[in-house]
DNA sequence: AAATATATTGAGACAGTCTCAACTTGGCAA
DNA sequence: TTGCCAAGTTGAGACTGTCTCAATATATTT
């Protein structure tokens, strides 16, 4: 694994890249600890900086997750592109749903992050989980094309589908939320076209 | 509407009792325009009370929140009853769903502190959550016993998708939330039993 | 008109976000 | 090698918020 590369910048001075990387390590760590509302002066602190480097690198909570997620996410919408392939649509649309959603569960709280990016514009975040929907649009059209899935569900229900299924999953058991997603998805297959 | 008495509690002094509506009320137009993560200071301000007194009212969220409450909670359970005459097994279970959902629906924010709430047993919202999941278990066993609805489904199961759903709903649009209940219930109904 | 149980007050301890003027330091050019 | 300056870092400080509790005030009872 290749640590992230601060985004499309100009070269950074050694310190600073040092720093940057130290901040995104630790972030991760704390993340995955308390979640992704955790406190970003503790990841300051436990990086061994003071909070405005933290902020003058990420000037956001949403674009310290951007970086942290950045690969993980392309990696998501290439597996989609991957499946394309698969013999089975249905198969190959439930596979990925699943894929979807064990990476929406790395941290928790990330759902509602994820959730509320593809609908703002303006966070860090929303160009990734756009590539995502629309990683996840190929397969459902695919699939509905094969007549399998009801043709009056977008890719905005598969993308919340499956993040109000990780929600649900994050708040009682991982379990429940495969349920809910299993649910969903017969539930997009059912004969009855509106 | 009347208002909500004060839980179980011996007789109020006039002036606390005042305190106690004024509160409520300031709370119930604060949530609605804030969600429920609204600053309690400001409602303690609004309502011209100290908010120490506030705190001394209503000594958690929840405790505010379930006095918020607790009459549509009442009510949701009792719809839940009086659908068990309905003549269409399915029907009653979608119609009380919806209901479920837009009871869900009243403040944003609501959907996380219910869905914690019933996992959480020390939580002051608990027995409430706990009532209305309950209300929904019997129009689900119900269908499951009339055999549209597969046996593998339980009752935690539907309160977690009423409320991935509303949250889903919240994030985006009302329209997808709606979309999202029907397909999860068209998903329990499916032949397939595991 | 006390006496007393009941409520209210608001300052204060704490934790967190975010900013920005003052300071450091890395890296290049002479 | 030196010195300069753009790039980076610092941390105090202005906020907003939660929650507590000793001091104070007030309703009710006798």
């Amino acid at each position: 694994m290749t640590t992230a590369d601060p985004a499309p910048q100009r070269r950074m001075r050694a310190d600073a890249r040092r720093n940057y990387e130290r901040l995104l390590a630790e972030a991760a760590t704390i993340f995955a600890e308390h979640g992704v509302e955790a406190s970003l002066e503790e990841i300051a602190r436990r990086a061994g900086v003071a909070n405005g480097t933290l902020y003058s690198h990420f000037p956001t909570r949403q674009a310290l997750l951007e970086a942290l997620l950045r690969d993980r996410m392309r990696t998501l919408s290439d597996t989609a592109r991957d499946l394309l392939d698969h013999p089975s649509v249905d198969e190959a649309l439930i596979i990925w749903a699943r894929a979807a959603m064990a990476h929406t569960t790395v941290y928790r709280g990330l759902t509602t992050s994820l959730m509320r990016s593809i609908e703002d514009e303006s966070s860090q975040l929303h160009a990734a989980c756009q590539a995502v929907l629309t990683a996840g649009e190929q397969l459902l059209n695919r699939a509905q094309a094969a007549g399998t899935v009801r043709t009056d569900a977008t890719a905005s229900d598969l993308y919340a589908l499956i993040n109000a299924a990780a929600w649900a999953g994050e708040q009682t058991s991982p379990a429940q939320g495969e349920r809910l997603l299993s649910f969903g998805i017969d539930g997009m297959r059912s004969a009855t076209d509106s």
